[in-house]
DNA sequence: TCAAAAGTGTTGCTAGTACACCCATGT
DNA sequence: ACATGGGTGTACTAGCAACACTTTTGA
């Protein structure tokens, strides 16, 4: 499952025109859990599969023989969002021994891809593609608002869902979201990653109900400001007047 | 140069004698780097090869298509280890783009291999063993005095190298071996996993002196004492008398 | 009795938390 | 003036580090 959406992915690039089982590592692909932040949840892109019924996936992709797996994994999140320096991390490599589709979905798989193109799609290719794969997973950082998914021709569509509400997802994909939210989680405080999920500005309060949708806990206004202003990464910039009847809260903006 | 060295893994197991490309997952393999500690030192078991001159590398192996990664990297273990239930822990990915061996190489690789048996090792497999890969990397964390390290065909001897003072290691394998330092390092603290590192019981100032090593830094003994005992994981067993003449020190015991 | 090192107690610092209070803004 | 929420100051607490001290052991 993790290798069909890649041809999809494939197909939406130059690189479908001349896909060529030859050129990517084989068994081995990469699963990208694209988190953005929006309405005080965070969410990730998920794609709906055009082959059955409520199949949903994550995005991913295959390893060019000429490429690091970094570079694929950025090349595939460009091909996705069409955004250039995302944050992107690796956080696991998932290598069940049942990482491989069931012979229901193999039937889906090969009618789904012969009707697209019988002659690329032969029985080499649906073996390729069907087989025991190892992935990758990687996860990113994005300002939602500045993606603009890119649907590929076996897709109905691609959504942001909340990661409290997402479906079942293909194969182990749920698994993997879990693990990357776990990474996250753990990054964000380490690293100071999460201003990646925010717009250029952003007022304090946004910030710490950033951290509450990822921790899923709360945090007093007071003590939060402190610390993160304690971390000396935001720069002041001026008032953000909404029109409410309460004092303007600031803007900030992280030092780069 | 992970695959010659997973060759060499295959010959000194039952798996060497059916060793087949078609079961194993093509350009994809695992990297062990086994930790120990002896000596108030961190310590790492690393293969010499007799292929070429001072050629030093980390133990490694294939997938087989009908094992997860993590059950490959158990059984590489073992076979290289001689034990089970070691403590294992994937750390990352490692896919440059130039892990490949160079033409040199190669060839050494091919006149040995060749050497041992030209009919198995032919081209095929010889391509398929000095291609481009992606590895896996695992540290463990095993008891040194428990190891009896398995010699292979193409290896003239392992052995324990103080982390501090490792050889250039073929290919990536040095940057392999600091990420899983920097991975312990991490997870000392957040897990409790020290421990496999030392013998059944030890005592308090063992256990001070392992972390001394993996930090890299002094600790006080009693504020170290306080913050180990504090954790409430450790049966306080009899007295260790050693015959110097200062107080007998407690033994300890983990908390299963 | 002494040296060496084990083990414990005391103090002070710092980071994080809880609480209280004042300030800007638009109605 | 007042309701609303932004922003800051103060006191309390827990965890950690530095230091001093007592205890055990064998020569």
């Amino acid at each position: 499952m993790v290798l069909t959406l890649s041809i999809v992915v494939c197909m939406n690039t130059r690189i479908m025109d001349k896909f060529q089982i030859e050129n990517y590592i084989a068994q081995l692909s990469i699963d990208c859990v694209i988190f953005g932040y929006k309405d005080k949840q965070l969410k990730v892109l998920i794609s709906k599969l055009s082959f059955g019924d409520n199949l949903w996936s994550l995005p991913g992709g295959y390893i060019l023989n000429t490429e690091s797996i970094d570079d694929a994994a950025s090349r595939i999140l460009k091909d996705r969002t069409g955004l250039d320096n995302i944050y992107l991390e690796q956080f696991k490599a998932f290598g069940g021994k049942d990482r491989i589709v069931d012979s229901e979905y193999r039937d889906l798989v090969r009618s789904g891809l012969r009707k697209f193109d019988s002659e690329r799609f032969n029985d080499e290719v649906i073996d390729w593609v069907t087989g025991r794969f190892v992935c990758i997973g990687y996860y990113a950082l994005v300002d939602l608002n500045k993606v603009e998914p890119k649907i590929g021709e076996f897709e109905e569509f691609l959504k942001w869902k909340c990661i409290e509400e997402l479906p079942k997802l293909t194969h182990d994909h749920n698994e993997i979201v879990a693990s990357a939210h776990q990474a996250l989680r753990q990054n964000l405080d380490e690293k100071l990653i999460g201003f990646n999920l925010l717009p250029e500005t952003f007022t304090m309060r946004e910030v710490k109900e950033l951290y509450e949708a990822v921790h899923d806990k709360e945090f007093s206004m007071n003590n939060f400001q402190k610390k993160i202003l304690g971390l000396n990464v935001l720069d002041r910039l001026g008032k953000k007047f909404t029109g409410a009847q309460n004092r303007a809260p600031f803007l900030y903006k992280f030092k780069k």
